[in-house]
DNA sequence: ATTTCTTTGCAACTCGGTTGCATCCCAAAT
DNA sequence: ATTTGGGATGCAACCGAGTTGCAAAGAAAT
């Protein structure tokens, strides 16, 4: 299993370096979006710049995607291998008022929005809020 | 004209400080929505937490709503005479990547999002992103 | 007039994100 | 084998949006 992660980094441009094996690794281990802070937290010990600067090159290598939820920091999540983050390919993201966990619902993709006259329609981010399967009673 | 403004804040049961009929006529007069910073930046002077205070009685209150916009900080505009804000009432808001305006589209209501078994919903937000028509060459 | 509650102004603070810079690592060139 | 150059890392400092504590000012109630 070592060697695919490996793989999994060069496929997308990425030096696979142990640090960003790590932080690869960890990205898989999670169903939600994990923050930077949240992530930081997981490690025993990790400098917050250099996991900041790995999450963006993920992101800038289309590894990973980030996702704006609004509970003020940003959240990361691994990306389909053959996603290119194209507007088409944009899904729903859903957070939980109860755990604030947030889901990729990468089976959902957000509508083409009905938008006025003049205005062109370049990207989108839908978050919907709500309850988790996991926090109904 | 001067009244009128005393009259809608009463109407949301908000006192009509100097201040905040100040800050009220200076909201009806944008097209777009404005963060903290840029409406403070509208003023010869004024502090920052009065501003912020001001504003959170209006969202309170549903005069205005917020919209995070992804931009970083989060946008104001004021709501429609009859809003409660209520999930039905949301709707679409619109970024431009020129000119960084955020524009509500009051008529143009968030589509019910099709969910996975499981998840609820209750409110959402939908920002989309492109060029404004003021933008378009 | 006195008390009580709200609003305002100023300063300080929090926190997520970001950057500067020295050092480390590793691979290519010599 | 040694040198050298560019990217990766670690640490600290910084930034800006948002938020809070607190005292002064203002308004309303008694
Ligand atoms: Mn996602
Ligand atoms: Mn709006
Ligand atoms: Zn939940
Ligand atoms: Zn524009």
């Amino acid at each position: 299993m070592e060697p695919k992660i490996e793989e999994k980094l060069l496929l997308k441009n990425i030096k696979p370096t142990p640090m960003r094996q790590l932080v690869y690794r960890m990205l898989t281990q999670e169903e939600t979006a994990l923050s930077l802070s949240e992530l930081e937290s997981k490690f025993d010990k990790v400098d917050k710049a250099t996991l900041y600067r790995t999450l963006k090159t993920f992101e800038a290598h289309q590894l990973i995607h980030s996702i704006d939820d609004g509970s003020g920091s940003i959240r990361y999540a691994l990306c389909d291998e053959d996603c290119t983050c194209r507007p088409e390919q944009l899904h729903l993201h859903f957070v939980c008022k109860i755990c604030q966990k947030t889901y990729c619902l990468k089976e959902k993709p957000i509508p083409q929005p009905d938008l006025l006259d003049g205005f062109t329609y370049e990207s989108a981010n839908f978050i919907v809020k709500g309850v988790c399967p996991s926090c109904q009673k």
